[in-house]
DNA sequence: ATGCAGAAATTGGTTGGACCATTGAACCAC
DNA sequence: GTGGTTCAATGGTCCAACCAATTTCTGCAT
């Protein structure tokens, strides 16, 4: 279904920078956190103009595949191939209740199949590291009485991770950041994931006894526990709407 | 949880750029196809230089969010709203088998989410859109004795529609470019996709019955036999090569 | 008038050079 | 050590010009 006659490329110098600097990459075996040439040099070596490298290098970072430093340089922030797939999306309204609500939805969906297959795939290491961020979770929870976002989200990855699958983790975390803000200070709900508690334990029981379903089914209902959280959090702004 | 001393943002020229153009659209109104301003007249209005410009739109380019043609101008490509959120994802190895697979099991997990919420959701309105499309898979397949991809799709992203939820089409959109090309020809399996076809109408029965996970089940089972037909694939592939 | 080829204007793409702002390391005084 | 200072390296911004693709205008032939 190939183009018999693609378009030929007379101009496409920042793309050809890209090509030229994931080869690099992947020549100099660059991981992410390492430093990649500055832009001189690479305009330099390239026979390129700095602001041509700077376009391209402004491309890799609307991708965030790598960060730039005023005064100290360009560093990798993720792994690099050349048969990666770039799949932007731009959702509009995550801000409000009913954007939340969407990603949730999402989440919902990905956090089930993710359960599910972990429950197939996790071989004794996964599940030994499921346990340990469970137990670190259920620690954080009795000692400082409530749940605690930062310890919850570890145990998710975890999950999501032994699911075998990384587009679990990309898409999620993705995600993640979109909504952090309203997941730290959720609508003035106090005990706030406080209903989802039990659950994280009834999902890795299911998921140690290599029972998919009943993981996507626990995994439901704690999703739908925080679906409630955030709808009681709803009415509570709009009562204070009407104050 | 917030950081209690963020980083401050001392200078963010070219996200000012786009804050600005961001408002600039929401003022004019203007819809996708339509042409922004020159590069030249921005920089000119917003008293920065064209570079800065430049930048700015190159992220929004890469973001898919406007489409440059040398020449001719730079037009909008997807509606803009000031809240709106980015998340880009790219994702590593999607061309192989493996590859394949596992975008395959993102899908099984928004297809089964997205019937569910169609199920309940859906109007007869809704409902009524659904069957049409199923009504003209049915026809294609009979006439042409086979799956139709097009149709095949034409009836999914009717569904994901039906949602509720926009994000729904929005990622599994991104991701079908991904697989089309084995989609079309898929692996030497000569009835692919032949097993899949009757769910289609059970997931519309249970959507039209309102039956949220008696849908999830139908999509399940739907995925399931896309799945074993690319596993008997990758089967053909490994004795071809053998040979 | 009409149609069309060529000139001219428009617009994004690229270049080279300059300067600014921030960073981090080396250095120094206490 | 601690806390400044200096200084080179680096990304961020600016400018002015030119290139390449596209669009628009112009003028001639019909």
């Amino acid at each position: 279904m190939t183009d018999p006659l693609p378009p030929i490329q007379t101009t496409a110098r920042d793309d050809a920078v890209l090509k030229a600097l994931a080869g690099f990459v992947r020549q100099e075996a660059l991981v992410p956190g390492e430093k990649l040439p500055t832009e001189r040099i690479l305009a330099e070596r390239l026979k390129v103009s700095r602001n041509t490298v700077r376009e391209a290098l402004t491309r890799w970072e609307g991708l965030g595949l790598v960060e730039r430093r005023q005064g100290s340089g360009t560093y990798l922030k993720a792994a690099v191939s050349p048969d990666m797939l770039h799949m932007p999306l731009t959702l509009a309204g995550g801000n409000d209740f009913a954007g939340l609500m969407r990603t949730l939805e999402i989440r919902r969906a990905l956090e089930a199949e993710a359960a599910a297959l972990c429950a197939v795939r996790a071989g004794k290491a996964e599940v030994a590291e499921i346990e340990r961020k469970l137990d670190i979770m259920e620690e954080a929870f009795h000692s400082r009485a409530g749940m605690s976002s930062e310890e919850d989200w570890e145990f998710h990855q975890s999950v999501y991770r032994a699911s075998g699958n990384p587009l679990f983790e990309q898409i999620i975390s993705a995600m993640h950041e979109l909504f952090h803000r309203f997941w730290e200070h959720p609508l003035g709900v106090r005990d706030f994931g406080h209903a989802s508690f039990p659950y994280h334990r009834t999902i890795f029981d299911r998921i140690a006894a290599h029972d998919p379903e009943g993981a996507r089914a626990e995994a439901l209902k704690l999703i739908a526990t925080v679906e409630n959280d955030l709808k009681r959090g709803a009415a509570n702004l709009k009562l204070l709407d009407r104050k």
